[in-house]
DNA sequence: GTGAAAGCGCTAACAG
DNA sequence: CTGTTAGCGCTTTCAC
């Protein structure tokens, strides 16, 4: 239909003619009135139930399409104690990690025929609890969850769980609650990057996290301990940095990194974030990269590839982790039984080298 | 509650105490036992009703605060004809214009109370149908709604508007329908950019949109027409290119686009994804920006200080655009009188001149 | 094969 | 000020 055509529909409608297929208050009751049918006939008919005849199935399936019927979900939900709603929870979606998860998430629920409802905490733990509580009304029949950074408590997750709503954990999990946990390989990739950036000469490294309890950072900055201990070097406390939400804050923390005496001649940083902040700190401070300072950087950005010099990063399987938790939680609101296998999943980084890490001759 | 604890609790309840607070089915029948009122005492107590007392108030919210009640929102919303939800669709999410614009948007009805459900098209037309076709359903008070770029056909949104569920469009709007539109000054600013890259030496300046039905880049692409023929350059249809979804796609296109023998000295880019494809390309081709090549970008990437050369930006208001696009809806939700300029609200985009688009002596 | 009737949990007339 | 009652639209026994 053109948009010249839905002017003329819309005016024919305010002249007083009445189209059926856009009448208001199109029901189970409206259709069976109108095809001598009951409430119960009809409702069946449209759950295809094997009591019903092909023939009135047809008949009501026929007007039903015709009258545009589009079932009420609040009703069905609450008569059937399920909505059809995931809820995914994050702390933001300005981050390509969980940008991509969410696709990854919708390509696995698409064919179940759930609906992905997306809440974000903005990294606050006050916000996640307030999320949550709202999801004890029944809003939504499971959960995917990617705590905030401000998160140690688990007990708004586990009132969640005591009400049999089904959470899976995905990246940011909370170790000690007994939920499917999905994430990536975050010390040993953590560790990679750390052991690549000591290969490549640096010998004064920091790490810059953004929480000191969030699962991923401390499994980050254990898998970076692990490697300067492995290649005897010592773990300065004043090279592990926590990082804020605030940008401009991050910038003066970094920039006062790279201006101490024993300047760090390598980072490893835990988030993409903090990308931009290095970039503009070494800028600012007339730092080369690599070489005076080398930078390796979790991170899915596509942009990676085309600063300068191009980002050595540490690339989530963003997608995949979100299909995977998703899936599992599909499992769990389908009732199937959870092998060992879905309680946790370990989908492995890659650590993508690229000119910021390399030790380099000419340049 | 530390972790510990929690675990204590579910211990305690496998032995089979019972603790009020985790009971599952608290609802307003079960406090009106316990209290002896009736349920419709209870009810109005909960929403705070001037009929009733204020003793009587204090006691069902002390209980259910002990029990930990929370409304089922099916019921409240299949009762009362509204759900406090509101969808936000999108084409997609990771673009740093949508995933502020979300912050805008929560920002605005965080106090009012609505959720925001962000529902995703993946630009694509089909998809958007089906959403919107699910929003037939009751499941949300209100859309904001930026269509996707296949999106030409209107219907899907009129029949929505017929269902009395209002609509609030914002940066990619339907012209045709009377909803309210919230947007940027497209053209205008497409022009200044455009302006800006004459003024800067460019002589054959190339048009990169990602569709040639969507609103925002005709209008991107009418400012830059304009913006040629006010400083007598000539258009050349083979100036503007549209874009893919498909990144490789896009690259090989550009490329072919700065392998012309008169290739251009300047390109508009209409959206943020392709920053990555032109540098790639500049970089592969060994063109120097801006010598060679001089360039503008639609854009809200925080990374744009951090390209070499640092990008020249078209930078959108997007978290004021969906702030006010979320006021409007709130407006008419709450069935407020909505004033001529609540129809339509332009918002200045702002051009932040940096070094890829300057015409540079020394570098 | 079809239909009558009982609710899901909540709200809002309307009575008292 | 409090209680009784009638649904919102749908699903699901259980009868016919």
């Amino acid at each position: 239909m053109t948009g010249l055509l839905a002017w003329a529909g819309s005016f024919i409608y305010e002249t007083g003619f009445v189209d059926l297929s856009d009448m208001k208050n199109v029901n189970i009751r409206a259709l069976a009135r109108e095809l001598n049918l009951s409430l119960s006939t009809v409702s069946k008919a449209l759950r295809d139930s094997y009591e019903i005849s092909a023939a009135t199935k047809e008949r009501v399936r026929a007007l039903a399409a015709e009258w545009n019927y589009i079932p009420n979900a609040y009703a069905s939900s609450l008569r059937g104690r399920r909505s059809k709603n995931i809820a995914v929870v994050l702390p933001e979606v300005a981050d390509s990690f969980f940008s991509i998860a969410i696709n990854g998430i919708e390509a696995a629920v698409k064919a179940k025929g759930y609906h992905v409802i997306i809440y974000l905490t903005h990294e606050s733990y006050a916000g996640e609890v307030a999320i949550l509580k709202d999801f004890q009304s029944g809003r939504v029949d499971g959960v995917l969850l990617s705590v905030s950074r401000e998160t140690t408590d688990t007990a708004h997750v586990q009132e969640l769980m005591d009400k049999d709503v089904p959470v899976v954990f995905f990246d940011r999990v909370l170790e000690t609650l007994a939920a499917p946990k999905i994430v990536t390989d975050d010390a040993e990739s953590a560790y990679k990057a750390t052991a690549h950036l000591i290969a490549q000469g640096c010998r004064e490294i920091a790490y810059l996290g953004i929480s000191d309890s969030l699962s991923i950072c401390r499994q980050r900055m254990a898998g970076y301990v692990q490697a300067l201990g492995d290649h005897q070097l010592p773990v300065h406390q004043r090279n592990m940095l926590i990082c804020t939400t605030d940008g401009a804050g991050n910038f003066q923390l970094v920039k006062k990194l790279l201006q101490r005496t024993h300047r760090p001649d390598g980072i490893v940083a835990s988030v993409e974030k903090l990308t931009t902040t290095v970039y503009q700190a070494c800028r600012q401070l007339q730092l080369r990269m690599p070489e005076d300072v080398k930078l390796a950087c979790f991170s899915n950005l596509e942009i990676a590839t085309i600063l300068q010099p191009s980002l050595t990063t540490v690339t989530q399987p963003a997608f995949d982790m979100g299909k995977a938790a998703a899936e599992v939680l599909v499992k769990m609101l389908e009732k199937k039984p959870l092998t060992p296998k879905d309680i946790r999943i370990v989908i492995p980084s890659v650590l993508v080298v690229r000119e910021s890490s390399v030790k380099t001759s000419k340049r």
